[in-house]
DNA sequence: ATTAGTTTTGGTCAAAGTGACCATAACTAG
DNA sequence: CTAGTTATGGTCACTTTGACCAAAACTAAT
């Protein structure tokens, strides 16, 4: 089936090629209202094809690597972050998706916390944009980005995936905040205090959060695995 | 970044192979209960690595090709079935998936009609089994398949899946059954039949099941599209 | 024809969960 | 000391869910 020592013969037998991409989130405060909002980080194309337009970090999938450490490896090296959670997202194989060649992206998305997040290279090639205020990606970056912002919201309604946007400890609003801005409706404070309470891997701390102009917030953390992934099955 | 007319040192150069294979789920009687169960075919590998043992069906990706339609040409040409579900699964890519080469596989997984899986091809190297009574398959194919499994147990809960393991015309008992060989527990038939009453795709007809041993069923009929997977956009 | 057996179908009831909303506690800023 | 704001706890009506009951409708056997 796998023919291993190939007739090359120049055109029809050049296998697709394979790299891998990532959609990172992270919180930053808006510009205009202060409250968190979902930035995510792109990376200008310096060649053709689509030169000079942004797009999803990437590139191609190293010999010796696993598809989960190529991501975050290039994670690591596009924009020099550690994500607190990282998970495949999709593989997309269309045939037009690149003008010049046939290539099958596997995407990831990750999430990476607020203080990761403050210190992220950004440089003229690197540079973070609003989730929801991108302009024209290269490729079919769009589409893929409409869909990582698709399941983040699935996977926050279900449950587990929204602390990784988070430090370690966090105040009921913050949790609050997060779910405002990624699913885009506000929230009862009541109503969604009472949910959270009501889950065992929320841990009140005898600590509170001072500072603030008003009555200081409990502290929490968060006790609990993410999902199970094939990528993350040694965690069963 | 991608070496267009390589140096082909022999070794370290050569791409990951990438292949397609799929999951194909369909409801089959029990020789011994006489209740559906789910079965799924699977391929006899005739050359090394792991020759002899089973496999689920798959082969290279052609150039000239998306990844789904490689899934369902495939899925035509090893068993000659033509599914009614078809969703990407994952992208396995881990390093020792084959022992004699690097093997990128992105998985797929499909549901089949009764009637389709009763004219089903069935050979000396195609065969079905159940699918909680596989032996070991090759490659890393046993825990592809419990990937597939809990992936439908979740589809099902969400709703729309169910009735692509049926003909156009159902009784809700029928339904249930479904639910039940995939989840295996059994479900308050009066319960049961509330919930799915309550849900907007199930059209009830005219006519009813005869030639039952007790009274007769009323058939529904399912309207209503699935998912929206990055594959299915045009469906939007 | 009558009866027993089985499935289909509709219903009740209590428990649990959800959304809308009210009220008090606890802090800061002036 | 007061006004303003957030944190926190609570009520109430409505919906959903699981356990269970009972009548309807058919077949098979007597």
């Amino acid at each position: 089936m796998y023919s291993s020592s190939a007739n090359v013969s120049e055109r029809q037998a050049a296998p697709p090629s394979l790299a891998i991409s990532t959609v990172i989130f992270a919180l930053r405060p808006s510009e205009s209202s202060g409250r968190p909002t979902l930035w995510l980080p792109l990376v200008r194309r310096i060649r053709e094809p689509f030169k000079g337009l942004w797009a999803l970090p990437g590139g191609p999938l190293s010999h010796s690597e696993s598809l989960q450490d190529a991501a975050s490896r290039n994670l690591r090296e596009t924009t020099g972050l550690a994500p607190s959670y990282l998970e495949q997202l999709y593989a997309f194989g269309g045939l037009h998706r690149s003008p010049t060649q046939r290539v099958v992206s596997i995407v990831y998305w990750a999430l990476v916390r607020p203080t990761e997040a403050a210190l992220a290279d950004e440089s003229e090639n690197v540079r973070w944009f609003r989730a929801d205020r991108l302009g024209e990606l290269a490729f079919d970056h769009n589409a893929i980005v409409e869909y990582a912002l698709w399941r983040l919201r699935n996977k926050l309604a279900y449950g587990s995936v929204a602390y990784h946007l988070l430090g370690e400890y966090f105040t009921l609003a913050q949790v609050r905040e997060v779910y405002e801005a990624v699913l885009d409706r506000e929230l009862d404070p009541a109503n969604f205090r009472r949910q959270l309470k009501s889950t065992p891997e929320i841990e009140e701390t005898g600590e509170y959060l001072q500072g603030g102009k008003h009555r200081p917030p409990r502290l929490y953390r968060f006790t609990g695995r993410p999902g199970l992934d094939p990528d993350n099955r040694s965690t069963l």
